[in-house]
DNA sequence: TCGATTCATCACGTAAAATTATCATTTTTG
DNA sequence: CAAAAATGATAATTTTACGTGATGAATCGA
């Protein structure tokens, strides 16, 4: 490999056209700078320049040098402060959450994306251990999690609490148990989490999920509330996914005596700080969340 | 500036991810690895690997340092190379002469220009003394001149003769002394010149072209054939330069007894060889002559 | 022609880098 | 699961190479 320094050297010596000059320019002896120019042409073994007198010009190789490592120089020169810079705008933001909060989130993040042309939104809708799993592996920058995070490299703070609602089909005053049991449960990935927290405060013979029968499944969370609202059963969701339903008429929507809700963890790796433009992606998300700004982890 | 080979340790290490293969790899031992990431970390004042045991991941800075550092890396390696390379057919090759060789030459290199995409001549037509200045002053790779040069810079090779002919308005045949008076001479840049070396061989009246009365003078090489056509007096030219005229049968060329011609000398820089895409085009213009290739000089 | 510049070369001391040796961990394997 | 092998970090030592300063030769200007 050609050692750069020279290479700066012998650029400089083109432009300033002076051995003496250029080796004031960049600090060191005019013997240093005719080294480089000979150690140069040594290792390529071909003559740079063409000396006449205290004259030279280019040889053919020395111009095609000159072109090539002035390129290079610059570069080189210039890389320190581009790696060190964490610009707050620019770059791939890797996010990913349950479907649920991504509903609500993805599309204020979208917007984001078009105020800042350099900044690149990724959000993947994924269950919560995936999520995690995620993180852990560096596939994901940031993820909002239900629940707090095992892993010991996955950091977790809390951000955000959403209201958890029994939705049933329109028409239907506050149920009792037995309604309940007759109408089925239409379950979907957090199901049996939102039903235990929600129905396990407002119904004593609650025990579990599947103590309904069973009225359906989707994963799909916008799709979640469509057999409910043609009165297939009844569902546990947090507040933001029914919003999100299209046909909101079509549903009814109950808060129960005891209120329940589900704690949204902003999760992120514990090992490293997180860059410029995952914190303004964070901010974001708060603000999404209808939180205050506040510190990120 | 960052050291490169700190930099080339770094870029492996990041596509191999094992210090030890790495420094095989690179034909170093496994502490000099470690200490050229620590190295760089130190002088750019971040981290840049994650070590978990004995894997490791990059962090932001290290996988932006990666991208950047990988294309200065593959091209300082490849510089080596991309300099020293000579290539023939490649490359711009800046050639000047006087009009009349040019004008015979210039379709010829148009055409070599064609065949290789890579190729681009420059060719630019001017008299003797200003091809030899370019020659002298590296802003013209190669020239032909119709005399030896002077300079000590530039060197010369006779590349060629090409007859020297009279012309004069149609349906004159062989003029005589006082014939060629009465018509007057059409003077160009090399009028002179050529009129001393055809006419003084042939006429003993002849001293100089000045005795001739002036006609007229034109230094566009395909107008001096103008005025002899429309009978307005003669000229002395070289062949070649009668062969572009465009309407030939409006004018009488004299081979006269005596035949004279002019010497074409190749012209270039004495004190650095030349590269090859320039070689290239002097077998061109060889060719273009109507020689048989020789040695370059 | 003489003095002033300018560049090339050489010898040398210093600073940087690579290697060796060793230790603490981690991973592999029987 | 424990012993063995492998891996990476660190410290100490050797080796390398880099820049300087001194000297000399060539060139330029007055």
């Amino acid at each position: 490999m050609i050692n750069p320094v020279w290479l700066r050297s012998f650029c400089t010596l083109v432009e300033v056209g002076h051995f003496t000059r250029t080796a004031e320019r960049l600090h060191m002896t005019q013997s240093g700078v005719s080294q480089h120019v000979r150690k140069l042409e040594e290792q390529l073994e071909l003559s740079l320049l063409v000396r006449q007198g205290k004259q030279f010009t280019l040889t053919d190789a020395g111009e095609r040098l000159y072109r090539e490592a002035n390129v290079i120089v610059e570069s080189l020169s210039d890389l320190e402060r581009r790696v060190g810079a964490d610009p707050a705008f620019e770059g791939l933001v890797r996010i990913m959450s349950p479907g649920s909060v991504g509903l609500k989130l993805y599309p204020h993040l979208l917007t984001l994306q078009q105020q800042h042309p350099g900044l690149v939104i990724d959000y993947r809708f994924a269950p919560n251990s995936d999520v995690e799993r995620a993180i852990a592996e560096y596939r994901v920058d940031v993820g909002i999690m239900t629940k707090p995070a095992t892993q010991d490299e996955v950091g977790f703070k809390p951000v955000g609490e959403e209201a958890l609602l029994l939705v049933t089909p329109e028409g239907m005053e506050e149920p009792s148990w037995d309604q309940l049991m007759a109408l089925g449960f239409i379950d979907h990935p957090d199901g049996a989490h939102h039903a235990g927290l929600l129905l396990g405060a407002n119904y004593s013979e609650f025990q579990h999920s599947n103590q309904f029968p069973p009225a359906g499944f989707s994963n799909q969370i916008s799709l979640i509330l469509e057999p409910v609202s043609r009165g297939l059963g009844f569902t546990v969701l947090p507040a933001y996914a029914i919003e999100a339903f299209q046909q909101p008429e079509k549903v009814k929507t109950h808060r129960l005596a005891t209120p329940a809700s589900e704690t949204l963890f902003l999760s992120f790796r514990r090992n490293q700080p997180l860059p410029n433009r995952v914190n303004t992606v964070i901010e974001a998300m708060r603000e999404g969340l209808g939180l205050n700004a506040g510190d990120s982890p």
